[in-house]
DNA sequence: CTCTAAATAGTATTCGTTACTATTTAATAA
DNA sequence: TTATTAAATAGTAACGAATACTATTTAGAG
């Protein structure tokens, strides 16, 4: 794991575990997408067979806490998780449901204010492009109609 | 319920129930923002105290497919429906979580050829901008850091 | 090395959603 | 109007992602 976390970790007064570091070593391993709990216990029995569900489902929620990760969310497919890189937006598949991250963000001070006008404080924003990517569009592609709507 | 509604679920083949009614009802009475499955169970059973929540899920996936209903998803807040009155984004209240339609789109021809130079088919987008409305900013605010991380 | 609060593994539980089944009903045609 | 039938319903069971619980282990400080 890179020592940056360890820092970071002892800092709140967190524990630096082997199943903490194992958490953010994966995520550090796929920079260029994100992953589901699931997908993360996966992993991370193959070098810790007994780690437990709970065990990444719960280091999960403190690191977004910690701002270490970010948590994202879509119809069809649970959370995914990500190393916190920076605010960034997503490319996402429909086919396979993996994230892209893209460099572009939607956020400005119009948008802001037409928001605000209202009465609305701004905190946060999301934007997503939703679609399929290169492999999917060749193999079996799942129609958006064959989703139940939710794409 | 709108006589739209009657020919458009007739045309699909499916009947018209006092169950897709009512609901259809309920959604178009909150136009102005989106719902839980469970909220509108709880509303429809004001009028309808039988009425089971498989047949409400049911029905919002069937309307889904139809295209009649807009799905929609956050992390902390499961899945909202809205009726599909054409296409738009929403403020997300961290606090209250409910959601109220915006009306700006981020698309634009040069964000889909950024995506589309990579190979990406797109095929939908989502943006959506996540704050407090002017009653949660008024009153017990729900700071994004006890959130787990996840706005 | 000792101590202790924090973290873990394993299990149980919750909650939103879907699947199943016997019964009812909307819509068509006689 | 009534008969027919495929579709829809109510009620219940089952499912999966996520959380809660508990006895045990462990990281880190003294």
């Amino acid at each position: 794991m890179l020592p940056s976390y360890d820092k970071e970790l002892q800092s709140h007064g967190c524990k630096v575990t082997p199943q903490r570091s194992l958490i953010l070593d994966i995520l550090h391993e796929s920079l260029a997408h994100t992953m589901t709990a699931d997908e993360i216990v996966g992993l991370a029995r193959e070098q810790q067979p007994n780690i437990s569900a709970g065990t990444v489902y719960r280091n999960l929620n403190t690191l977004c806490e910690l701002g270490l990760l970010k948590c994202l969310d879509s119809v069809g497919d649970g959370r995914h998780y990500e190393l916190n890189t920076g605010h960034h937006h997503h490319l996402v598949c429909l086919g396979c449901r993996q994230r892209v991250a893209i460099d572009f963000c939607p956020m400005n001070s119009e948008v802001r204010d037409l928001a605000e006008k209202s009465g609305f404080a701004v905190e946060d924003h999301n934007f997503e492009i939703k679609g399929y990517c290169t492999k999917c569009r060749a193999g079996a592609k799942r129609s958006p109609d064959t989703n139940g709507g939710m794409i």
